[in-house]
DNA sequence: ATGTATCACTTAAACGATTACGCGAAGGAG
DNA sequence: CTCCTTCGCGTAATCGTTTAAGTGATACAT
């Protein structure tokens, strides 16, 4: 591998001069460094990071925690498409990622300690368990760190806007002349209950009362527990006209509930849902949805961690609010 | 940060003792080793990966080479699974990953500079544009390479077994009966071609003779073209009583077309699909597929990878073949 | 002529680790 | 008692880069 060495022998400058040529510092003869860099081309010079960030304790690598609290499957979805934001971000701006887990070499260790061993940056946690003590560590370190989705004290945060977008999709519905109106939710985290929250905001904004038993906790991603609670709301005495669904996939399965009970869609039954992931644009009836912007999650999580990074005094603690927008679909009549 | 320094000020011994004690070296009495792994525990000590690699040109760091030809979109399904197998069987072994790309800074380079810059162990070719001169280039370095789904010279490859995967689903169609058997395969990549031979090699030994116009060329994930060339199919004369699908999205499509037709599944047609991944397990009818491992993909890649880096020299240059599985579903019917 | 500023470069230390080599002491063999 | 090993540890160089401080030359003002 040809180094700044071979470079400066070959010059007849020391390493020096060959550094700051390269990084373009002010104290070098025009005539060098023309000289110095176009050795360096001719050659195929390459600088080394490893030593770069040694010296001067800047990787260029930030780091992304991501554990999958329900241990792989469907909610991969959503990361992918946030990792990518992440990741095409990060580029632009001549970073490349790191994704932090608890081992380093044979060893068992902290998130942090890992973060340490590599040497990141800065870290971006897109997905946790916020109970872990060692999530906790990280947070509360002194490395620059920001939040998808989750808030922590003094730290910076990337939210999606589920409160707005259940308001908005309430709004939607109402408009179409829907006022019985049923809701399906997934488990109850802190996404779940911002949701809850728009959605009793809007409903009352509309005089709309929505009785208990409609109200009701579903899992997730899973068609199946889906299935089960839209096949009850059906069979109560009083039916719902419109039925709010937590996602794409669990959709799928009240789609499966509906068909069974004989109705059609939208003439018998509307349905709304969250996310609006491609999947859900191919299927038919197309499911009129919320759509999260999740990688500019991502994008927004990455530039405000590098402001962080190479700005540390002019950050300004913020939480950065995503903004989905209505994905209509034909899932949603007339009434 | 605490570094071997101050482990070696305290315990009263040189740096390279210190060194020595934390790897583990030979020539290190009991009773120093103790002392001084005693107080890096305590001081919380974390070895510096980057000065490590600086000096022992080995960063236990792999490269992932994933370019989306379709730039995003679903492929990622496919991707992201692969990905998770590498990263899994990375952590295993002590190692983390960097995503290559073209950007060094705010520069653009190569994907081998890349490589370079970051001193990469060796790289996991997942995906790319095999004809770019870059990718070539990265395939002819010194750098370990194993690339997946994809043959290059004198370089490790894992392969999912298309060949064998179609012949399965031939015989199984066969078993039921059909011999009028259509199919719709995505772009003539190699991956289609050999897909293609192993359904041919299965046709032949039923005996099964496929006519020009029912093999038709479609797009991998597309359900829009998928759609329209099963309504051609099913609007011939003759009608296949089974058609294959390249994947689960282009199902979709056929699905919607069949309906269209007012034909059930699988009483009046068959379909049998490939990849089988968790979204087609939900629909109904659940398409009978044959299930790529994808993630075992991902972690044999970055096994032999990491045997290749670790081991030199009793590399065996091979085709390792990951084999799948039959996913029955009900969309195949007997006849 | 003297002092001073500027320019274009060099020197040398440093980042945190690894490792070939050397060296003194202890112990055993002859 | 001398010689040779072995053991346990230290010395110092090194990986490739950055950067504070210094240096000599030139130019300019006074």
């Amino acid at each position: 591998m040809v180094s700044i060495k071979d470079i400066a022998k070959r010059c007849g400058v020391s390493t020096a001069t060959v550094s700051k040529a390269l990084n373009g510092q002010p104290d070098i003869g025009e005539e060098t460094r023309e000289r110095i860099l176009h050795l360096a081309d001719e050659l195929g010079y390459m600088a080394n990071a490893t030593a770069r960030a040694l010296k001067t304790n800047r990787s260029y690598n930030i780091g992304v925690l991501f554990v999958d609290p329900m241990h792989g499957g469907l909610a991969h979805e959503f990361f992918s498409t946030v990792l990518d934001g992440i990741r095409s971000e990060a580029e632009k701006h001549g970073y490349d990622i790191t994704f932090i887990n608890r081992n380093v070499g044979s060893r068992q260790t902290s998130y942090l300690q890992h973060c340490r061993y590599r040497g990141v940056d800065g870290v971006v946690i897109a997905s946790a368990d916020f109970n872990d003590p060692m999530v906790t560590e990280l947070v509360q370190s002194d490395l620059p760190v920001v939040t998808i989705d989750h808030i922590f004290n003094n730290r910076i945060s990337v939210m999606s806007d589920n409160m707005q977008g259940m308001e908005e999709l309430v709004r939607y519905a109402a408009s179409k002349g829907h006022r019985k109106i049923a809701i399906i939710h997934g488990e109850l985290t802190g996404v779940t209950r911002n949701r809850l929250t728009g959605f009793h905001r809007a409903c009352e904004e509309f005089g709309i009362t929505v009785p208990e038993e409609w109200i009701r906790e579903g899992v997730f991603h899973d068609p199946a527990s889906c299935r089960r609670i839209t096949k009850e709301l059906l069979a109560m005495p009083e039916r719902p006209t419109c039925i709010f669904f937590p996602d794409d996939y669990s959709w799928i399965g009240g789609m499966n509930a509906i068909r069974d009970a004989g109705l059609k869609v939208p003439r018998d039954i509307s349905a709304v849902g969250y996310d609006g992931i491609p999947l859900s644009r191919i299927m038919s009836p197309v499911l009129t949805t919320w759509r999260q912007d999740t990688e500019k999650l991502g994008t927004i999580a990455a530039d405000r961690l590098i402001e962080q990074i190479e700005h540390p005094r002019t950050v300004i603690l913020d939480r950065e609010i995503v903004t989905g927008s209505l994905q209509e679909g034909g899932t949603v009549g007339e009434i």
